[in-house]
DNA sequence: GTATTACTTAGATATTTAGCTAATTAAGCA
DNA sequence: TGCTTAATTAGCTAAATATCTAAGTAATAC
């Protein structure tokens, strides 16, 4: 079994498990923010955002590029299949599948 | 905003994070079962699971009966279409649904 | 080169979570 | 009426999480 630390399901799960990580997912879906823009949009430190980005970061939810002193932000959401098919496979209730 | 305490969105991530409960829910995909059946499967004492099935009631993704002094659980797939929206709505990046 | 801006890293801390043992509830059985 | 079994509730605790402030890094601007 794939160490939880490393699990990408079990990291992907962790990092949808926040509200602030989750509307941070949402503002990406629009467009590609800086770091700075994202912390614009919560009453919260600027290291407190970027703790969040870092744990998106390690989900592989997000990438982000330097240029200058800026840090742009995109979402990644080719791993959102694998928690997709997890659901999907759930509501398949009963219907075996294999 | 839904106090997070309550928001069933909110729950219900929180409900999916842990692998214990996704293990569980896994599980009942496949038949319903009585409390004891679920703990036979795990290296935990009882009272542990008892903690993980209630929070994956409250979260509502599964329901629980009594016959006796046996408890039968089994999964509830309605709430996981809303995380499922969820994900999909995000995957159709850029695609400014509205 | 120094100051400013954008962001991250380090370190501290309150809260939440997931586990345990012990105690309780409720049903079945002799 | 007790005893046993199934499960939950109560109370405790270690570890994880999310937040903060202070300090560090690196690019830009003067």
């Amino acid at each position: 079994m794939a160490s939880a630390r490393r699990d990408p399901v079990n990291l992907l799960f962790k990092a949808l498990r926040d509200p602030t990580r989750r509307r941070i997912l949402e503002m990406l879906k629009e467009r590609d923010l800086t770091a700075g823009q994202i912390g614009e949009a919560f009453a919260m430190s600027a290291p407190s955002i970027s703790y969040h980005l870092d744990l998106l970061r390690h989900a592989q939810l997000v990438s982000s590029r330097k240029h200058g002193q800026f840090v742009t932000y995109s979402l990644e959401t080719t791993v959102l299949d694998d928690s997709l098919g997890w659901i999907l496979d759930l509501m398949k209730k009963g219907k075996k599948r294999k």
